[in-house]
RNA sequence: GACUGCAUAGCUCAGUUGGCUAGAGCGCUACAUUGACAUUGUAGAGGUCAGAGGUUCGAAUCCUCUUGCGGUCACCA
């Protein structure tokens, strides 16, 4: 072995014979033998990288824990699948692509000059290579992702899945057409879902106003050009303004002669009369709270009209009089103030800061507008029934026959617990945002993307806007005439589908009977609504199952300050150049270990250095063992039993492993992973390496149990550390024998009693300390004498291990015996230990030194004494809290005893 | 505005159902160093657990309030 780990010697040629071995497949395990047919199902499907670029320490966040899990569960023997998959991203790939094909100079309007078909070759290709450079990053960092079951989002098994989800949720009447106002992006030139957008503070200026001279009432707005399509102006049913309700008004001349606004007075609750003027200018084309308005008039038979005053382009419509007709909402407004201002119907001006919602994706603010869309309904009840469903209903408390709408399943499936979310404050989140969904408008403007599969002939506008013929289907319709929406879906439709999409749903394929519902949704808090939710509301109609019994939430990764990382901060730490400079193992335990599940983790490039020193230390480690079983003409054995334990210290290691096993098994199932991978880490330095390979060095023969702890510490790390733990396993096994697949260590029940050497590291540490505090060399060697009462045997089995790590010459253990001169002591479990300093021994320090201790003991003595006296404490603590702090007390007493007696005879 | 999270050593964080003389890693200080490892070892310093009340025999942990910093959601014209 050399004498450092080199990551980048390793970690190529494992990966390969992990994926020629076919592991990662469990169709192979089942055939080897790893585990079988009905073993239990371990399934994760990965979160599918969006195919705009490359992966980020996000992404490699979400890979190393998941390959945590999935590592952990394959060695475990359950039947382990890995699902891989990228997604479209419908908007972010086809904007991306436009932005570089302009930016290339090729093209000036690439959309225009290439045409549909052309354009989509672009972006296909774009996404292929984007597809490649991601799977390479994903294998680079150690995944074990079954890639003979990739997914894409857009590929036709899944275009497959979302035409007969799409059909399906029509027939229900849960996907509708309607004439809306939705939010449109101008820039982007198409709609974007409630919950892209970005609400952002801003400062603006509120216009208080009245349509004319004459008009009763002043309204207030930050948008007064809207104000050219105000059809009403609603008021407090029960406030100032009552009187007014049900009266119309012509206005005439409003921003230009000529153009003339029919205003009707409504009443609304939803008037506030303490904000404002207490009466709101009703603009239904431009807002969707005045939209609900008409609507509700509408019901009541009051059609107030509805005129749309700003076009798709941004720019104003004939509609708002031709003085506004083309100019653009900025220069529009500039006129209409100074118009308002120059008749004097301006009778405020207000600077308020104010929030207006962005779209995500192309960064500019929203303009509503009114436009036929598609959406699903939420609220609308649908009636259960499991012959729809694949393997029948499994949905907790959800009967056959029983009506629900999708925002109650969704609901229904996280109260009942059959998903669980970790960490738990995140279900409150996720109520609180199904309390306020709305119908999801699913339709977009764009081309990339799964095409809406509807078809529409004779009297249908292009987007079906009119009353003719209308095909829902899988299938393009049979006949003449017909032309296809050419809208495209969102891209969370799909992604929606993807944990029974991507096992080969809507065919009946065995991998949906084996591994659907998945167990671990492992994604970032970020996409809770975005994906999450949506893969809910998706499979609980659409299988009658969830999509996953957990949902695991991580944090952001953050630089050491705390920031985003962006490129605009300069502040990125890119993954595989971590991988570069330090090895997989240590980038994946820097994102692993020191945080907890949804909270962000702050990353620096030290923390990855520091776990870069622990798989050479790890490494080194079985560098030692081989060695010393070489030394000792002994061979590494592969399947080596539990060993017997010869020494105390054997006792001592034995008992460690087992327990921390234990700990990182339970850990692991609870999905703490931080903390097995500190526990694990700080065994495996401070007990394995620090005491017992030492103690090895003093005792020998140790072959067997060097073995055993090592094998079994691999087999632990592996999870976390991939490629240095299979890397040793494959040098000393020979690499027909792949650690990936070893049994994990179970937990198992063994119950050693350690406390004798914890006794003799306490003298150990003991004696270093005076040595420190005396500015000893740490290589002078010592004369110790212990008075040991009855320990003296257990200390006499021991003199070599403690002679030999505390350094010293001489070492006499009597039952008893009085403090040497020059000697400065220390108690310990009884033990009085006295340590020979010749010359240096500095005995008003010394006395100071005890002092501060017997007074620190004393108090502490006084404080358990009073818990141990109160009444409360002793009726009402449980036994053996009460026997704990017995055994405390009389422990200090007799250290107090003996350290009194030193004090009086300095 | 509603909801929510956080505040523990210089820094990053643990501390699971209340039972600690409050821990780890990094950093810092001192010392060591030829055969597993300087990507190392040994030891040390360093904390009124944000503040104030309360519940309890017992609070870093539970409750209330205050302060500071985040996050998410939201139709206030």
């Amino acid at each position: 072995m050399d004498k450092a780990y080199e990551p980048k010697k390793y970690e190529d040629d494992i990966y390969k014979s992990w994926e020629e071995s076919g592991f990662f497949n469990p169709d192979v395990c089942i055939e080897k033998g790893i585990t079988t047919k009905d073993s239990k199902p371990f399934t994760i499907v990965l979160p599918p990288p969006n195919v705009t670029g490359t992966l980020h320490m996000g992404h490699a966040a979400m890979l190393a824990i998941e390959d945590v899990m999935v590592r952990y569960h394959r060695m475990k023997g359950d039947k382990t699948l890995w699902v891989p998959g990228t997604d479209h991203a419908a908007v972010a790939t086809e904007s991306k692509v436009e932005k570089m094909l302009i930016e290339s100079g090729e093209f000036k309007k690439p959309k225009e000059e290439l045409g549909r078909e052309k354009f989509l070759e672009r972006v296909a290709q774009f996404a292929q290579e984007s597809h490649d450079t991601i799977v390479n990053q994903s294998k680079k960092m150690g995944s074990s992702l079954d890639w003979s079951r990739e997914a894409f989002t857009l590929d036709e098994k899944r275009n497959l899945a979302v035409k007969t989800v799409f059909k399906k949720m029509y027939d229900d009447g849960l996907i509708y057409r309607g004439y809306r106002v939705i939010n449109w992006s101008v820039k982007g030139q198409s709609t974007c879902s409630d919950d892209e957008l970005v609400h952002i503070e801003r400062p603006a200026k509120m216009y208080y106003f009245k349509y004319s001279k004459d008009f009763p009432i002043t309204i207030a707005t930050t948008r007064p050009e809207t104000k050219l399509g105000d059809t009403a102006v609603a008021v407090n049913p029960t406030g100032k303004y009552q009187k007014y309700i049900g009266q119309e008004f012509e206005v005439q001349d409003v921003g230009q002669k000529g153009h003339i606004l029919k205003i009707k007075i409504i009443g609304d609750d939803h008037v506030d009369e303490s904000f404002g003027t207490g009466a709101l200018g009703v603009t239904p084309a431009h807002s969707p709270v005045d939209f609900e308005m008409y609507l509700k008039q509408k019901a009541l038979g009051n059609d107030i009209g509805l005129i749309q005053v700003i076009g798709e382009d941004g720019k104003m419509t004939d509609n708002a009089g031709s003085d506004y007709s083309g100019f653009s909402v900025e220069e529009a407004r500039e006129k209409f103030v100074n118009y308002l201002s120059v008749e004097g119907l301006l009778e405020k001006e207000e600077d308020i800061m104010q929030n207006v919602g962005t779209s995500d994706r192309f960064k500019d603010v929203v303009e509503p507008l009114p436009k036929t869309q598609w959406f699903i309904d939420v609220n609308k009840k649908f009636q259960i029934d499991e012959t729809n469903f694949l393997v029948g209903l499994q949905l907790t408390n959800v009967k056959n026959g029983e009506e629900y709408s999708l925002k109650e399943l969704m609901q229904k499936v996280v109260t009942t617990g059959q998903i669980k979310i970790v960490p738990e404050r995140f279900d409150k989140v996720y109520f609180n945002w199904i309390d306020n969904l709305r119908d999801w408008c699913i339709s977009r403007q764009i081309w990339y993307g799964h095409q809406i599969p509807v078809w529409y002939r004779k009297g249908n506008g292009e987007r079906g806007t009119g009353n003719g013929e209308i095909h829902v289907g899988v299938e393009a319709p049979e006949g003449e005439g017909w032309a296809q929406d050419p809208d495209t879906l969102d891209t969370w439709f799909s992604a929606g589908l993807w944990t029974f999409s991507a096992l080969g749903w809507p065919e009946k394929t065995a991998d949906l009977q084996n591994f659907h519902p998945t167990s671990v949704l492992e994604t970032g808090y970020d996409i809770l609504f975005f994906w999450v939710a949506r893969m809910i509301l998706m499979t609980t109609y659409t299988l009658g199952q969830v999509p996953f019994e957990t949902v695991y939430l991580h944090g952001l990764v953050r630089d050491e300050q705390g920031r985003k990382m962006s490129k605009s901060l300069g502040n990125i730490i890119n993954p595989l150049d971590m991988i570069e400079k330090y090895g997989t193992d240590a980038t994946r335990l820097s994102l692993l270990l020191g945080n907890t599940p949804g909270s962000d983790m702050k990353l620096s490039e030290e923390k990855i250095g520091g776990f870069r020193n622990f798989a050479n230390k790890l490494w080194n480690m079985a560098r030692f063992i081989e060695m010393t079983l070489e030394a000792e003409e002994k061979k590494l054995v592969k399947d080596i039993n539990l060993p017997e334990a010869k020494t105390l210290s054997d006792k001592w290691i034995l008992q460690k492993l087992n327990e921390v096993s234990n700990v990182v098994v339970s850990n692991l199932d609870s999905m703490n992973l931080s903390y097995a991978g500190e526990k694990l880490r700080d065994f495996t330095w401070n007990d394995l390496a620090d005491w017992y390979l030492e103690i090895a060095k003093i005792e020998g023969e140790k072959s067997e149990i060097l073995n055993y702890a090592l094998n079994t510490v691999l087999k632990l790390w592996h999870p976390f550390m991939p490629f240095v733990t299979e890397a040793i396993w494959q040098e000393f096994y020979g690499k027909e024998n792949i650690l990936m697949v070893e049994k994990f260590p179970l937990s198992t029940e063994q119950n050693l009693e350690i406390k004798d050497f914890e006794i003799i590291q306490n003298v150990i540490v003991g004696i270093r300390s005076i040595k420190g505090d005396y500015k000893i060399d740490p290589v002078k060697k010592l004369n110790v004498t212990i008075s040991a009462g009855d320990k003296k045997d257990l200390l006499s089995q021991n003199s070599a291990i403690i002679s030999k790590l505390a350094r010293l010459e001489n070492l006499h253990i009597e039952e008893k015996i009085a403090k040497p001169d020059q000697s400065v002591s220390f108690v310990e479990s009884g033990l009085e230990i006295f340590v020979e300093l010749a010359g240096v021994v500095d005995f008003a320090k010394e006395k100071e030194k005890l002092g501060k201790e017997i007074e620190q003991l004393t108090k502490y003595i006084a404080g358990l004494e009073g818990k141990l006296s109160n009444s409360g404490f002793v009726s009402s603590a449980p036994a053996s809290i009460i026997e704990q702090e017995t055994n405390k007390l009389s422990e200090a007493k007799e250290k107090l005893e003996k350290l009194n007696k030193q004090f009086s005879n300095i």
